[in-house]
DNA sequence: TGCAAAATAGCACGGTCGTTCGTTTTTGCG
DNA sequence: CGCAAAAACGAACGACCGTGCTATTTTGCA
């Protein structure tokens, strides 16, 4: 949200800022056929040449605007950043804190990953590449990752001190779960192609938030479920439909 | 095993087609050093020039034993089958059937995915640099892991018949949420080198576990199916394949 | 020891890659 | 219009890639 074209009207006439080109429309022309070329090779996949023939560049045109195959690499990590932040974290906070919008994170990260076909998580692509490659563009990815993991636990926290959780739930393990569910769903859905992958996600996001609700629990085999249920706030609200 | 090593009498002079050429020593070297090789930059990393290199062999040479980039590649991922069977799945095996064998093999999985430090897992890697690029190397991979993910299945299957499993268990949407913990894993402990993610893993792992040992429970308000499943436990639990 | 076959080396090819540099076109504004 | 700056182009570079050839070395057995 930071950059974007502000021109419904020339607005400034007098003497504003000289560099006000429109070489910046390019630019995001290329980022975005580079987002969409990343999601099917990788970070690593991507290629000024290929690049230039699905933009109808020369490759030093497109070089040109980044200055290093690196420096296009980081920009697309930053480019994906601010795409899921705006498709997945901004709509969710709109919903009311605790479980609601909890729910809403998942859901908009479920689609995320896998509703676009056509598009791989970078975040999960990158994180496997970029395991043991040091440099500038693994340290981009990781903080866009840990940025949205905060983001996450933060809301986990807000859940608990809404009274929605228990009190005992470690942010940081629950956290842990939720995102291996987003992982296998990624991993069956896109690699081995299983249709209801998605239903099992979402199945094990329910289980992992009944556990998170229930009663503190000393009490083991004999807990009736009743009593759990009561416990546990069940807003109406169904998750946002999108 | 396969080429006809079955004459012990030597009848033919001129051509006796005894293939027991030591190459095929020189051949295991090379592919431990892909294997190796793949585990850091990713079967689509693998250089046969890199390969020559490390090995101290020509390009040709080293070519000379696969035939082709993606035939080595298929043979990188068989040969990480194999050696990952050796070290998690038939151990594992050795334990006796139900909990016992189920947290053999998951605690074998971790050490695998983590422990060793320079090699990731090329199940993991493979699936995200496979997803979307069609061919014989991404057929390999899926069998691959198709078939160690049934093993595990199986090891859920005989668990439940075992009784150390509820019975609506539904073996599939166990192993999903089993292998998520897996991903997790891969992902904090390589990408983002958390070092506690291992316990992270365990922690959830026994968790999960609670939950599919604890009694049938009482239709807990969200499970649609698993409430049926308790009023009718009556299914011929035959099917004793294997 | 000799000899055929297997294993390895050497070399060159066409291709793609990222990058550089000089030139040309386009843009924005006086 | 004119003109400087920005943007895009085109050609070339060195490096690495996979792969196909033909030698050369090594091996295993008579």
């Amino acid at each position: 949200m930071t950059d974007t074209d502000t021109d419904p009207s020339p607005a400034e006439p007098a003497a504003p800022a000289r560099p006000l080109m429109k070489g910046r429309q390019t630019r995001a022309t290329i980022l975005d056929a580079a987002l969409a070329l990343a999601s099917h090779m990788g970070l690593e996949g991507l290629s000024i040449g290929a690049l230039a023939e699905v933009t109808q560049m020369s490759k030093s045109g497109v070089f040109a605007h980044f200055g290093s195959r690196e420096e296009l690499q980081i920009s697309v990590v930053r480019e994906y950043h601010a795409k899921f932040a705006d498709e997945v974290f901004f709509p969710a906070m709109a919903e009311p804190r605790g479980l609601p919008r909890l729910r809403a994170l998942f859901d908009r990260w479920i689609k995320r990953v896998t509703v676009e076909i056509d598009s791989g998580c970078i975040y999960i692509s990158g994180a496997v590449e970029f395991d043991d490659r040091p440099g500038p563009v693994r340290d981009a990815l990781v903080a866009m990752v840990q940025t949205w993991q905060s983001s996450l636990e933060r809301a986990i926290e807000m859940a608990m001190r809404e009274g929605h959780l228990r009190a005992d739930t470690e942010p940081a393990q629950m956290l842990f779960e939720v995102h291996g569910l987003i992982l296998a769903l990624h991993h069956d859905a896109r690699f081995l192609r299983h249709p209801g992958a998605d239903d099992r996600a979402r199945a094990a996001f329910e289980r992992v938030l009944g556990h998170y609700t229930a009663p503190p629990a000393v009490a083991p085999a004999v807990a009736p479920a009743s009593a759990t249920a009561a416990t546990a706030p069940r807003r109406k609200r169904a998750t946002s439909s999108v």
